[in-house]
DNA sequence: GTTGCAACGTA
DNA sequence: CGTACGTTGCAACC
């Protein structure tokens, strides 16, 4: 019978590789929705469908481990005891993998006081006498000797388990130089590390095959230990009882009784109704349709047996890095982007900066070693001022970097974070390991603390650099074209002007915010001391909980709105309380409230302030679902203004000393502007045309006055209900905030739409269109994906009905201030400006303007700004001018 | 030490 | 029962 007709059985070891998994897959990636870690079954699961789909075996089982101790440790207690805890992420996944496996109908065997290789043994013995092939997986180097003509090791490699290495006799021929079943002798003299067994010093893998293949068994080779020469035979005559017991340790028991033979582990059907059961709840849902698929494919049954040879057992290698310098880089680097081709760059970088370089094309990883200050790489320097394409993982902050080390960078292609928040505005940023597993199926490993087999050399940036690469490759050809222009025209040239504002930053006076700190602190203190007064005693006013039960039990107020902890104590809830129960304690904890607020605000301010006396915030490019940029360490986009105090933090944001002044631009109205367009509704648009006021123009149409008459409380109604349409306000709340009857807020919507009848329409059609695609668009081509407009939940549809009709329209302003920005930066550097754009705050923007340059840098920023986008309304751009942000103000 | 919540600052 | 964010302190959890 020849090898393909005959039956093939597969045996997994299956702790081993699923904690090969586990460290292989990123643990924070992989939590399901009762914060159960599932990567260790995830990986597992995608590895062994890919070994049914290249194996195809007709017999399959899993072998486990029941505990970490059996006969090894009563023999020897201290048997892998460098192993460290097991990880809690990863505790709690077998049991559940095992469940997995027994959907899948495959058979799962454990044996107290033996390992789950000593079941692979058996097996493979049991399995050969009866005519199998045999297949097993372990990531365990012991059962290499195991391996015979009729039993093949396949053994994950350093890039984790979806790639398995095929040991044959050959190819353990080829990597040690002895026979597979030689393989434990050499364990045994060298030691092997993660199982706790010492070897013999001195004796490494080259001593050890030489004595091997002279004496044969580590037996034979103690009884001629006065035969070896030198320290190594000195060591070995001190050291053979460790050689000894290792050699016992290691040798795999084939003759444990199981209640299982190969014949009975055919592979039967699997039970769908339970692999769904089971999936959902681990929420694999790619796995699932790809393991169904794989089922269906086989008939369920298993076909034929298949050969797997080294070629085909996966997916394509990385390339082995090759280090260069000097000219073979800049050979290299000529070659490599010769024709425009896009070359892959990962730096590395330490605490003190750029130590490296990792760069990749299609099939070739080059890593450059740099040292702070170096001169001598001019190649590199050139090519990454110039606009040969490059392509990054998070661009950003290697921008910053290489801004840092003097380097002039250009030619951004691609940037595949910036990509995958694209396509899922949503989804949390990915780590390049999980762009890698996600978009091409393959695993990056990780660093692994406690690995069944060291690792010693973390993957090298031109690695990583190489897997960028064809991450963008991937990414790139599922790009819709509206996606590829936004990042294209829009994403990725905006990362070098964020990159610039960062390391820019804002200057501060230092001294207005002590002065302010210190007032507030006076104030908080004072309304405190003020509060516990009419209350009778101490408490702390920042504590929900004490606040609950001072008003509602102490106090006796009627409860306000629910919360998941108790009953609401927020400013809102207060007011109300105010009215129906007034009391002074309420104002004052108002007071207080404002008044720690601000501080706090100030105090986090303080900190933030660099060595050079101004804050650098971070912006992220990929925060928003709907395209607008964040900020964050600090947040410069939340400072306050509504109040006079507020105001005053701003006035600690001025121009830095090389400056003359600061400039500020904003939109005014940008949203309505662009319902105006979308919605082309000839009131609005006529509303914008004209030099009327927005809201006594609307407020004019929607009572039937002159504008002139539109009293103030009729312009805030109209303005509320103006600024609520973008954000799908209904007439409930309407009522609640201008504290009118429902009814009336009914009223006046109804009255609004009566004007503005084709704004009404716009927002349906959005919605409805949404619900149609599963996505809105901006102007620019922005995309938001939905999932839930066609919701039988509710609650869950309406939210996402009002973030559908909000997205194009917040998506949209978005897109003009990044256009109206990148234009701006643009002209900077054109007319050689030394004039600085600092802050974005959605709809405003922020420069220091260098001596002189006021009159140019306000003619760009105007022309920018309005001419941003092509409207059916004009966009109004407000320019202020003054010694900080607040006096800048118009 | 980490996490979820309530609260609140901005556009 | 109004969109989009980030930060904070408290309370409860490990």
């Amino acid at each position: 019978m020849s090898d393909s007709e005959k039956p093939t059985l597969l045996v997994i070891d299956g702790h081993s590789l699923a904690f090969r998994a586990f460290y292989a897959l990123p643990v924070d990636s992989f939590v399901n929705r009762e914060g159960q870690h599932t990567n260790a079954i995830h990986g597992f699961i995608a590895m062994l469908i890919n070994l049914l789909q290249q194996q195809k075996p007709t017999h399959i089982a899993v072998a486990f481990d029941i505990s970490r101790y059996s006969f090894r440790t009563r023999e020897y207690p201290e048997y892998k005891g460098t192993r460290g805890e097991t990880p809690s992420e990863f505790a709690g996944q077998v049991p559940l993998l095992e469940e997995a496996l027994h959907a899948m109908n495959i058979t799962t065997i454990a044996k107290e006081d033996y390992e789950a290789d000593d079941i692979l043994a058996t097996l493979a013995r049991k399995g050969v006498e009866e005519g199998f092939k045999v297949f097993l997986v372990s990531g365990d180097r012991d059962t290499i000797q195991l391996v015979t003509d009729d039993v093949t090791l396949l053994y994950p490699n350093v890039r984790g388990v979806s790639e398995l290495k095929v040991y044959d006799p050959a190819a353990v021929r080829d990597r040690y130089g002895i026979e597979p079943h030689q393989y434990p002798e050499i364990a045994a003299l060298v030691g092997e590390t993660s199982d706790n067994l010492v070897g013999i010093d001195k004796v490494g893998e080259k001593t050890a095959v030489k004595w091997v293949q002279q004496y044969g068994t580590v037996e034979n080779i103690v009884a001629h230990a006065d035969e070896i020469k030198g320290v190594v035979g000195q060591n070995l005559r001190d050291q053979k009882e460790n050689a000894l017991r290792n050699r016992r340790l290691n040798k795999l028991l084939d003759d444990v009784e199981l209640p299982v033979g190969p014949a009975d582990l055919e592979r039967k059907p699997l039970n769908e109704n339970a692999v769904r059961d089971i999936f959902a709840r681990l929420q694999f849902k790619t796995l699932l349709e790809r393991l169904l698929k794989t089922a269906a494919e086989e008939g369920l049954t298993g076909g034929g047996a298949g050969v797997v040879d080294a070629g085909d057992a996966g997916a394509v290698s990385a390339p082995v890095v090759r280090t260069m310098v000097d000219e073979e880089l800049a050979n290299w680097l000529s070659k490599a982007s010769a024709g425009d081709a896009p070359v892959a760059v990962q730096l590395e970088v330490g605490p003190a900066g750029i130590t490296g370089f990792g760069l990749a094309t299609g099939d070739d990883t080059v890593y450059v070693p740099w040292v702070a200050g170096r001169k001598d790489y001019e190649a590199l320097e050139a090519w990454l001022a110039s606009s040969a394409p490059k392509y990054f993982f998070h661009a950003k902050p290697q921008f910053k970097a290489l801004s840092r080390a003097g380097f002039v960078v250009d030619g951004l292609a691609f940037d595949t974070r910036i990509a995958s928040w694209l396509v899922k505005p949503g989804a949390a940023p990915q780590s390049l390991a999980e762009q890698v597993y996600e978009v091409l199926g393959e695993t990056l490993p990780v660093s692994d603390p406690n690995q069944l087999v060291p690792i010693n050399d973390a993957v090298s940036p031109a690695t990583e650099a190489w897997y960028i690469r064809r991450v963008a490759e991937g990414q790139l050809i599922a790009l819709d074209e509206g996606t590829r222009g936004v990042l294209v025209d829009i994403e990725l040239p905006l990362v070098a002007v964020l990159a610039r504002m960062e390391l820019d930053g804002v200057a501060i006076d230092t001294e207005v915010l002590a002065r302010l700190r210190g007032q507030l602190t006076d104030k908080a203190n004072d309304f405190a001391a003020q509060a516990y007064a009419e209350v009778g005693h101490e408490l702390n006013l920042g504590s929900p909980k004490q606040l609950q039960q001072v008003l509602f039990e102490e106090l006796g107020m009627p409860k306000t709105r629910a919360t998941k902890t108790g009953y609401s104590t927020d400013a809102g809830s207060l007011a109300d309380l105010q009215e129906k129960s007034p009391h002074p304690f309420l104002g004052l904890l108002l007071q207080h409230r404002d008044a720690t607020k601000l501080k706090q605000i100030v105090e986090t301010l303080e900190r933030s302030v660099n060595g050079d006396g101004r804050i650098h915030t971070t912006y992220d490019q990929t925060g928003t679902s709907t395209g607008r940029i964040s900020s964050n360490d600090p947040n410069l986009q939340n400072i306050p203004i509504r109040t006079e105090e507020g105001r005053e933090i701003r006035s600690a944001f001025r121009y830095g000393e090389q400056f003359e002044t600061l400039l500020t631009a904003d939109y005014s109205q940008i949203e309505m502007r662009i319902m105006a367009h979308l919605s082309e509704d000839p009131g609005l648009i006529e509303a914008f045309n004209g030099g009327e006021d927005l809201h006594r123009f609307v407020g004019s149409r929607v009572f039937g006055v002159d504008p002139a008459e539109v009293t103030p409380a009729m312009r805030t109604k109209v303005k509320a209900m103006s600024y609520g349409l973008a954000y799908g306000l209904s007439a409930f709340g309407l009522s609640k905030q201008l504290r009118i009857e429902t009814s009336e807020a009914r009223q006046l919507m109804a009255d609004y739409f009566e004007r503005f009848g084709a704004v009404r329409d716009y927002l349906r059609n959005v919605v409805e269109q949404a619900r149609v695609d599963g996505f809105t668009e901006t102007i620019f081509g922005r995309r938001r994906p939905f999932a839930d407009l066609t919701s039988t939940n509710r609650v869950l549809r309406e939210n996402a009905e009002r973030q559908a009709l909000n997205a194009p329209i917040q998506g949209s302003a978005a897109d003009i201030m990044k256009v109206a920005m990148l234009g701006i930066a643009g002209d900077l550097i054109d007319q050689g400006l030394e004039s600085r754009m600092l802050l974005q705050v959605h709809d405003e923007l922020i420069f220091e303007v260098a001596a002189g340059e006021w009159d140019a840098l306000e003619a760009i920023v105007r022309t920018r700004m309005a001419g941003a986008a092509d409207l059916r309304v004009p966009l109004d751009v407000q320019v202020g001018r003054g010694a900080n942000w607040d006096a800048a103000a118009h």
